[in-house]
Order: C-alpha cells, then structure tokens, then sequence
DNA sequence: CGCGGCTTTGATGTTCATCAAGTAAAGTGG
DNA sequence: CCACTTTACTTGATGAACATCAAAGCCGCG
C-alpha cells in the first residue's frame, strides 16, 4: 500500500465526474497538490464502519466494494464501485465524520484521497461546485436505494440474473468477464445463500443460458437472462 | 387542499431543523416571502413518480409516506415522515427535477412549497447553508439505507416487532397510538404480505404483547417486542 | 502434503406467499 | 337512513420458495 503525495493527473476526473466540472483554475490546482494517491491490493480494507474518515476517497482504477456489517455479524454488500463513481460522497456523514459503511478492495485499485476539509471549503466558496456535489450525492442515493428495492422484488433466479446483467452492462461492458466476487460475496450482495446463488448459477449453466469455467462467465442469451430479471 | 401564499411562520422551521439554521436574516425573509403552503386531508396524493418538481416540500403537521412503485405496480413504501424530517431532499434529483418517488398523506397535513430555484440560489450563495444541506441531505440517506437493511434481515415477527417499535418510539412516542395506516400499508412498508401483518400482529396478541383494538395498538410488553425486533 | 476456505450437490425442514372463504367496517346512492 | 357495494380485516389450509444441514471435491498456500 504505496502512498504518493503531489500526483497530479486528475484531468481524467475532472472531465468523467461532474462534480469537479465547476471547478476554478485555481481551485483544480488545490485539489491537485492536496491529493493523495494510494494503491490498494485485492482483499484489503480501505476503511470500516465506525471509523473517522477525513477524505473524500475516490476510485481511480480497480473494483471497491461498499458493506454493512449488522452486530450480528451479518454482511450486507450495498454497492460495487467502479473509478469515478461518487458512492464514497455517502460515507462522509453529517458534522462527525463516523462512516456506517466498510469499504474494501475486490481488484487491486488505486484510490485518491482528497482531505474533506477542503471539499468543506470548496463547496463554501463555489456555489457551482456545491449544486454540483449534490446533485450527485442525491443521484448516487436514489441510484442505491432503487436498485435494493429492484432486487427485493425479485425471485432468486430473478436477482441472480439481474447481478449478472449488472456485471455485464455497467462493469465490464461485454459479455464474458471474470467474476470479481466469491459466491459467498454475491449472497451478500443481492441477499441469499451462498448455496443457492451456486444452485441457481448451476441452473442457468444448464439451461445453456449462461457458461461457467471457474470465475470466468459467458452470458449465452442476453435476452432470456433479461427476462429471468425483469419477471423474476 | 387550499393555497395559502407569503404566510411567514418558519420560526419553528429555522429552530427545529438544521438546514434553515445558517440562513441570514434577509435570506430566511425570501424564503418566507415565496413560500407556499397547502394542506392535504388524509388519502391524497401530493405527487407521484415521474413528476416534474418545483419546489422542496416541507411537512409541517401531519404525516407522509413515501413510496416507489415498481413497473409492476407493485408498491413499496420507503419511508415515513413526520413534521420536519428532511426525506423530501432526496426528491429533488439532479439537474432534470422528476421524481422518482411518489408521496401521499396519511394523516391531514399541511405541506411547504419552497420553490426550488430559491433553494438552489441559497446553496450557491451562502456556504454554510449549502454544508447543512448536504449534511441533512446525507444523514437521510444513510437513515434510509441503514432502515432498508435493517428491516431485510429480520424474519417476520422482527419486521412487524420493529415497525412498532418504531410507531412509538420514533412517531408517536408513546405505548398507545392509532395505526396511521392500513395492514396492506403495513406490508407494503416491512416487505411481507397483507395476510402475514395480521397474522403476526394476532399472535403478539395472543402472546400479550401488544393489545389491538382495529386501528388502536398498545404495546404491553416492550422488553419482549424490543428482543423479538433484535434477533427476528 | 495436509489444512482451511471456497465450491458444488443433494436431502430436509422452515418460513413465508398464495389461495380460499368468511366477517366486519366503511362508503355510496336512492 | 337503509340496502348495496366495496374495501379492509381475519383465519385456515396448502404448496412453493428458500434456508439450513450434511458431505464431498477442489484449490491455493504454508
């Protein structure tokens, strides 16, 4: 977990996420010598519900996964992110900074930290920046709380084969991709056990709907997966 | 549903929530000036999905919900909210302002209409509201959530344990209330079925934990319905 | 090479939704 | 205000969906 300080390549950011589109000149370059850049290796914990978290923390490259740890024990994985995704606006909780989510590291990634007391300042001082920052931040929420109440209406074939049209359509945008998760981890996401994701996988293996070699997934029939989603 | 214009009792609005709390003399002035207020009686509908929205609506007295029906029609009932609570932040989505939940009125109310375009200029100008904003703004959203995953790892008894607790704890602050919505209502809000409300709800009355008398619940043994809402 | 974690499949049991049928309550129109 | 209709509530019986339990193979890693 290499930590580089003064990394100045966010041109990337500034032009794939809206809310540094407002930016000044001036306020860009801030942003840029206030950064920091850290790698993260697949499997580690970025940072865990309860902790203090003094940076806007930012997916440059890689796959993080956001949790929810109840005091059972129980993990409930609320969202994948993909860089340039703005779930992380919602871990930055109101005065204390305590975040109820865990974040950790599916494929090895590179995240930026950029200190929340100049966001803070940011956002009083540029009007365009802070309309910017919530029109995301209420994106992001709806974004995650639609897709919970789209999975919790489906059957389990119907949320499997919604997670990997998910996988397919917004991470890796074709049709045979690595799983980045263990089975065990899809339960936690789309909330089932880890039996019956594997079963219902099995399933559609022999259903010739979809090919399974290991972590390695082929979508056969987009379109029968699609209907599985949509009626399951 | 009458419309009242320029009434300027916000008093209660600026001392009760945080998000009016940095506002400056003349900008709470304007924010009186062009607020709107209407009431609804019980049953009507405020907005629905895909609803163009032009203002932040603010209960004042009363009770809400809001919900989400999927392409279905099936119903879910995301949250409910009583005078103050700041749920309606999250409808007002980026750029384009439509709605992707739907409100209606559980109980007589009388709403706020606070024009959109107000809020926006408020956030642009003044810093430290724009900070409150997207505090409030975050802490709902977490609440939310939080409520979401909750509430989808109880069993049933927990479920329907933890909504009562939550009537009287959260809403009426008592041990004895009238149930602000129907038993269909009640599952469309804890995910389970009408006929597995009642059921649940006949069994604590068997157990003595609750008494019923149609809309009138009093809750007998708290300690129980609290260990039945903990590990359900 | 052996241990622990991940994966897979089958058998079993529980939980919950669905179906059905009846009662009570609340509107609605004459 | 009363017959009528509709909507809400209630209970029981049944079956489907899903979790749990058990057992075995696989794989990576010390």
């Amino acid at each position: 977990m290499n930590e580089v300080k003064y990394v100045c390549d966010c041109k990337e950011c500034i032009i794939r996420n809206l809310i540094f589109k407002h930016l000044r000149s001036e306020e860009f370059q801030e942003v840029c010598r206030s950064k920091t850049q850290k790698s993260f290796k697949k499997g580690q914990v970025v940072f865990e519900k309860g902790q203090l978290l003094e940076h806007l923390i930012y997916l440059k490259s890689g796959l993080v996964k956001y949790y929810y740890s109840t005091n059972e024990g129980k993990v409930n994985i609320i969202s994948l992110s993909i860089p340039f995704d703005a779930f992380s606006l919602l871990t930055i909780l109101h005065n204390e900074q305590i975040s109820i989510y865990s974040m950790s590291v599916l494929e090895d990634s590179t995240l930026c930290y950029i200190p929340l007391s100049l966001i803070k300042n940011l956002i009083h001082i540029n009007g365009d920046f802070a309309l910017d920052f919530i029109s995301k931040l209420i994106e992001t929420s709806n974004k995650t709380i639609e897709q919970f109440l789209t999975l919790h209406n489906k059957n389990l074939r119907g949320r499997v084969a919604y997670f990997m049209l998910y996988l397919s359509d917004n991470i890796y945008k074709k049709n045979i991709f690595e799983l980045p998760v263990s089975r065990k981890e899809i339960a936690e996401i789309i909330g089932m056990t880890t039996e019956n994701v594997i079963r219902t996988l099995s399933e559609f293996r022999k259903e010739k709907i979809i090919k399974i070699n290991g972590k390695e997934i082929e979508i056969l029939e987009k379109e029968r997966l699609s209907k599985i989603s949509q009626y399951g």
